[in-house]
RNA sequence: GCGCGCGUAGCUCAGUUGGUUAGAGCGCCACCCUGAUAAGGUGGAGGUCCCAAGUUCGAAUCUUGGCGCGCGCACCA
């Protein structure tokens, strides 16, 4: 027997009750066993960190990442879901750092390197329990016990082995480049965590006069003017650089003979003059190449001193000044600035080419060198005196003054643009630094990774070719190493006689080399704390012990570079070191890759969804793996918005904390505002009003049926396990074998149509599913769940009150054992349905269902079923149609009651219908209806209106779909011509030739045939009627005497029903009745119906007189006054 | 600057290959129902489908150009 069920139900306590069920039954296991060995759907998590609080950004990945494995697994798949945590890199260093109130790594190292570590490693799980809680609570059923690690040895040896096959191809390199540099961090950053640090500052923008030397090295009135949003770099400038065709004028005040020169882009001068608010006169024109190699002035003689400047041979023989002159080069706009570029090769990725095509044109050897007067701290050297020990931009205000005071500052203003800060410091700004820095050669896999993508189903589409196709065409190399100390080291061990180097695939091939020294600090390490975790041996500083003797040079040592890398490839890599493979984990890494399904977050394109495809791409190729590879299908999901629709953000309070909503609505409501609530690659706006909202319409309507069914069926007795000895996984064909089951065919119309509706809904969830389109699928289950609610429970409610048991046998009711089947069947199928997407409540409804019902022979959990996927068989198209036909009947006839301000209360004598398109069978079968509508609309008697021109017109629409393309321009015409043409007659020709000819304006005439044409019906004025485009309906509006005296004691029962309720009666509880009125009719009225009026409100008696001790209301009844008492 | 996405009712959003009267939910107003009931239903008001031009017999839908918002990219010296 089914338990009984609240009415009104607690959803958060509910779902605590259903979590502990799963857990203490083992379900998720359960439902993984029992696809052990069918096909797979391989799923992968991608790693969050833990030392982060989750929000409710992850509550939405965590609900997509959960629906379609549980989805697959119903659908008969064996979906294995592994959990992981991303736990190295900066996000974790930077985290400790605060805790320790320290910033710079010479703080960290005068801290010690080794505690330092030891910090991080416990920082890791600092928020663990805030996510085991947030992943149980939402009901993510994934493999905590079994999570990968990506700070664990197994997974870091994975990674070694993926960089030394990369080393041993060529494609990881040491490079000199200009790298995007965190100075208070000392290392450089990879390009999407440069990408991420981007703001919007306003900087000193200057400009700077460099003044042109003449033969003696003394300079000139003319000066150069450079532009430069960083005037730090100036102490360190090279050259100065011109576009070559371009023209240039020089400018002097206007009317000043003596008056400082300026040379300057022609098309930008008036903009300087603007700027100056100064009118010049134009002095002198030469193109760009006319200034090539003329010597200037440097603002500061940090590297050069005064006079005439240093020349060096040229490789093409002769000499040249080496450095301060200028250059032509490409990348000279005249966009903004001045149209001349001030090169400080050491701080721009393009001055540093710059730097290197000089080089190339002077004897080798005699060249300029770079020059560079900053520390990799970001502080000014002693070069540089008036900065030394400053950090760079905070002198940009003295250098600047310097430079004025000096007379050589044009101009000076603020510049608005963005500039990148570091993405886990961002008070630091990032500077370009010339660094030695370690590359992955992703650039030269462009092509692959651009087929490779190509084949991946990308969801939304325009992800595949729009943001990361255009990431993977502007694609370079990977900045891999940072000189940090948290993450996975480089396993890069070089010779310290000859520089050479190899890499290093595992632990075991260090242990494996000749004369290997340096294990024994780990094992003194750990001797001395035996709680030190083993995973921690192949981390810094004990990997940096360990040495041995080079292959190379004879006593010579290998020794580690000291960099780790990017975390990023770490996460990338999981694919394959989730298994620790190809060291472990063979046939685990050959079962699981690639994988069918991932989702992420948008910002993700430049995170994991790269660097898994990058790694994978370089690793695997197409070959051996045909692309799509690591992940075929992948969700991109939107970026989550606070209450505000601005940027989620903790100081500005715009959102609820994700345990507040757990504990107000529900893991389910959340869950269901997710999937159904928008597509989910829009930016979804977290909303704690739109999450309460989108509970009543669909949570608590299907549990408002799933509650009336289990109260009606413990009233009547409905016990399935009693009529249904096994009951295999309650499908419709196990439910068939039921005592008293009545074949579908063989129903009432409402039941064939309910499951009409619900193997219908039950295939097209699964045609939607299989495209991972929940939230198509969403709409439909909620569409079923409103036709269950407000049509069959509404219609059928007079059939689970009717008298008699539900029984098939001979004195029982067999149409209320078949509605009981029908909505036992019903909710069954929707609670599996439903699974996937709120798996709390649906498995609330099918404990009881079936579990209660049945107890060990039915399935021990909804997610243990198989998912519906819809018996066409049962499938009844038209009657759908024509259920449709009867609710849209009955919806026109209270809107024609509501015009007429006729309330339902009131009978009315006659309802007529006219069918927009006439059809014998329909009519027919609305006609067989007539009960029906008449019950909705309260009227006495349902026709087909045999005269439908007294109601209505009708006009001949052209179908523009079907004529369109035939008649191409006349199609105006022969709308037109249909508009003027008599209706009546023209469908008379039609009806009986199939075709009919009208004439077109301006000649000519067109052939229209029946399908060629949309009949519509519109409502004559002065009817109590309603239109649709299927059909108008009319009601007949005059009252009797008698329909009015019906319609009194209508009003009277409601008033009684309402007063019952006021007394808090329950609706079994019986009353004595007292009227008292003057009307007479009314009296008549109530005298004439006084059986219905008792019946209707459990009155055991009803007199016309006051009752002494009841409860008493007067009103007016349309006028006629009336006072009721209720006595109990 | 370049790229991607989005602009539809007061709010949040649907809108299927271009087609006749552009929809839903919430909110608002009115009404109804009441043996699921601190629920439920019906109806109504409310729209220059961001703007403009073009293609077309016909554009919310396709094209181009603007404007606004969000995001991304980075050789902004």
């Amino acid at each position: 027997m089914f338990e009984p069920v609240r009415g009104k139900p607690d959803f958060p306590a509910l779902e605590r009750s259903i979590a502990a069920i799963w857990r203490d039954g083992g379900i998720y296991r359960k439902s993984l066993e029992r696809r052990r060995g069918a096909k797979r759907f391989v799923f992968y998590e991608g790693p969050p960190t833990a030392n982060g609080m989750p929000h409710p950004g992850h509550c939405l990945t965590r609900t997509i990442k959960d629906l379609y494995p549980r989805y697959r697994t119903m659908r008969g798949e064996y979906c294995e879901r592994k959990a992981g945590w991303d736990t190295h890199g900066l996000p974790v260093e930077v985290e400790v750092c605060k805790e320790l109130g320290i910033h710079s790594k010479a703080e960290i190292e005068a801290y010690g390197v080794e505690p330092f570590i030891h910090k991080c490693q416990e920082s890791v799980w600092r928020y663990m329990r805030e996510w085991e809680t947030l992943t149980e609570r939402i009901g993510f059923w994934i493999d905590l016990s079994q999570a990968y690690v990506t700070y664990h040895r197994r997974f870091v040896e994975s990674v070694w082995w993926a960089l030394a096959t990369l080393f041993d191809q060529g494609l990881l390199y040491q490079g000199h480049k200009i790298v995007w540099w965190w100075a208070q961090g000392g290392t450089a950053l990879s390009s999407g965590e440069v990408g991420q640090g981007y703001r919007e500052v306003a900087d000193p923008s200057v400009y700077v006069a460099f003044p042109l030397l003449d033969d003696e090295g003394q300079p000139t009135r003319r000066s150069l003017v450079a532009w430069t949003t960083t005037p730090w770099t100036l102490p360190s400038n090279q050259f100065a650089a011109v576009k070559a065709d371009l023209a240039y004028v020089v400018l002097r005040e206007a009317g000043v003979a003596d008056a400082p020169e300026y040379v300057i882009a022609e098309p930008l001068a008036a903009t300087l003059g603007e700027k100056l608010k100064m009118s010049f006169d134009i002095v002198d024109h030469m193109p760009g190449t006319a200034l090539v190699g003329r010597s200037y002035a440097p603002p500061f003689d940090t590297f050069r001193a005064a006079g005439r400047p240093p020349v060096a041979p040229l490789a093409a023989g002769g000499e040249a000044p080496v450095a301060w002159r200028v250059v032509a080069a490409d990348f000279v706009t005249t966009d903004s600035g001045t149209g001349i570029v001030h090169v400080a090769p050491a701080f721009g990725e393009v001055d540093y080419t710059v730097l290197i095509a000089e080089q190339a044109r002077f004897a080798a050897g005699h060249g300029p060198t770079l020059v560079n007067c900053v520390a990799p701290d970001g502080t000014f050297t002693d070069a540089f005196g008036m900065g030394s020990g400053r950090f760079v931009k905070e002198c940009d205000r003295d250098i600047t003054r310097d430079i004025k005071a000096r007379g050589l500052l044009v101009h000076q203003e603020q510049y608005v643009h963005d500039y990148p800060f570091c993405w886990r410091a961002d008070a630091d700004p990032l500077i370009q630094y010339p660094r030695q820095s370690w590359f992955i050669r992703t650039s030269q896999f462009r092509e692959q990774m651009l087929a490779n993508n190509a084949r991946i189903d990308w969801l939304p589409e325009h992800i595949k070719d729009g943001r990361f196709g255009n990431f993977l065409e502007t694609n370079v190399d990977w900045a891999l190493s940072r000189e940090r100390y948290w993450g996975t080291p480089l396993p890069i061990w070089v010779c310290d006689e000859t520089g050479k180097m190899e890499a290093l695939p595992s632990y075991a091939a260090i242990l494996a080399k000749p004369g290997v020294a340096g294990i024994d600090v780990f094992e003194r390490a750990k001797a001395a704390d035996p709680s030190l975790s083993d995973d921690l041996r192949v981390h810094k500083p004990y990997i940096d012990a360990v040495t041995y003797d080079s292959p190379f040079a004879k006593n010579a040592r290998m020794r580690r570079v000291p960099e780790v890398i990017d975390c990023w490839f770490d996460s990338g890599a999981m694919p394959f070191a989730q298994w620790g493979w190809p060291h472990a984990g063979d046939a685990e890494f050959k079962a699981q890759f690639p994988a069918d399904f991932i989702s992420e977050a948008i910002d993700q394109t430049r995170g994991w969804f790269y660097s898994q495809l990058a790694i994978s791409t370089l690793l695997f190729g197409c070959e051996a793996t045909p692309y799509p590879h690591p992940f075929k299908t992948c969700i991109v999901l939107g970026h989550m918005l606070g209450e505000d629709g601005q940027k989620m953000s903790k100081s500005r309070r715009n959102y609820r904390e994700p345990a507040e909503i757990f504990d107000k609505y529900g893991a389910d409501a959340l869950r269901w505002f997710f999937l159904a609530g928008q597509p989910p690659w829009t930016s979804i706006r977290y909303s704690e009003r739109a999450i309460r909202e989108s509970v009543p319409e669909f949570l608590l309507r299907l549990w408002n049926v799933y509650s009336f069914f289990a109260i009606y069926a413990r009233i009547d007795g409905f016990d399935p396990a009693s009529l249904l000895a096994t009951p295999g996984s309650l499908d419709h064909a196990d439910l068939a074998c039921a005592k008293g089951w009545t074949p579908v065919a063989d129903r009432g119309e409402l039941d064939r149509w309910m499951l009409s509706e619900v193997h219908a809904t039950a295939a097209e969830m699964v045609e939607r599913l299989d495209r991972y389109d929940h939230f198509g699928a969403a709409q439909r289950l909620s569409t079923l769940v409103d036709a269950v609610s407000n049509w069959f429970v509404r219609r059928s409610r007079d059939r689970f009150w009717a008298a008699g048991r539900a029984d098939a046998g001979p004195g029982g009711n067999r149409d209320k054992l078949d509605a009981y089947w029908t909505l036992y069947e019903t909710l069954l199928t929707i609670a599996r349905l439903a699974a996937p997407f709120v798996p709390f409540v649906t498995e609330a409804i099918w404990q009881n269902l079936a579990v209660a019902a049945f107890g060990a022979s039915a399935p021990e959990s909804v997610h243990l079923t198989d998912y519906p996927l819809g018996d066409a068989t049962l499938v009844d198209a038209d009657l759908v149609r024509r259920m449709a036909l009867v609710r849209d009947v009955a919806s026109l006839g209270r809107a024609a009651r509501a015009a007429e301000k006729l309330k339902v209360r009131q009978p009315l004598s006659k309802v007529e219908v006219i069918l927009a398109a006439a059809s014998p069978t329909d009519e027919a079968w609305l006609a067989a209806h007539a009960d029906l509508v008449c019950d909705e609309l309260n009227v006495k008697q349902f026709e087909i209106c045999r005269e439908p021109d007294r109601y209505i017109t009708r006009s001949v629409l052209p179908d523009l779909k079907k004529l369109g393309p035939r008649l191409g321009k006349d199609l105006p015409k022969a709308r037109d011509a249909l508009a003027k043409a008599d209706a009546a007659a023209l469908l008379a020709a039609l009806a009986a030739d199939g075709r009919a000819t009208i004439p077109l304006t301006g000649g000519g005439a067109a052939v229209i045939e029946k399908e060629d044409v949309i009949v519509r019906t519109t409502a004559r004025e002065g009817w109590a009627a309603a239109e649709s485009p299927h059909a108008v309906v009319v009601v007949a509006s005059q009252l009797t005497p008698e329909l009015v005296a019906e319609g009194l004691v209508r009003e009277v029962v409601h008033a009684i029903q309402s007063q019952r309720k006021t007394l808090d009666l329950d609706f079994t509880d019986r009353i004595t009745l007292g009227f008292e009125t003057p009307s007479a009719e009314l009296r008549g009225a109530l005298e004439r119906h006084l059986a219905y009026v008792t019946g209707e409100t459990l009155a055991e008696s009803a007199v016309f007189a006051e009752l002494p001790g009841a409860t008493s209301e007067s009103l007016d009844l349309d006028g006629h006054p009336l006072t009721i008492h209720v006595k109990t």
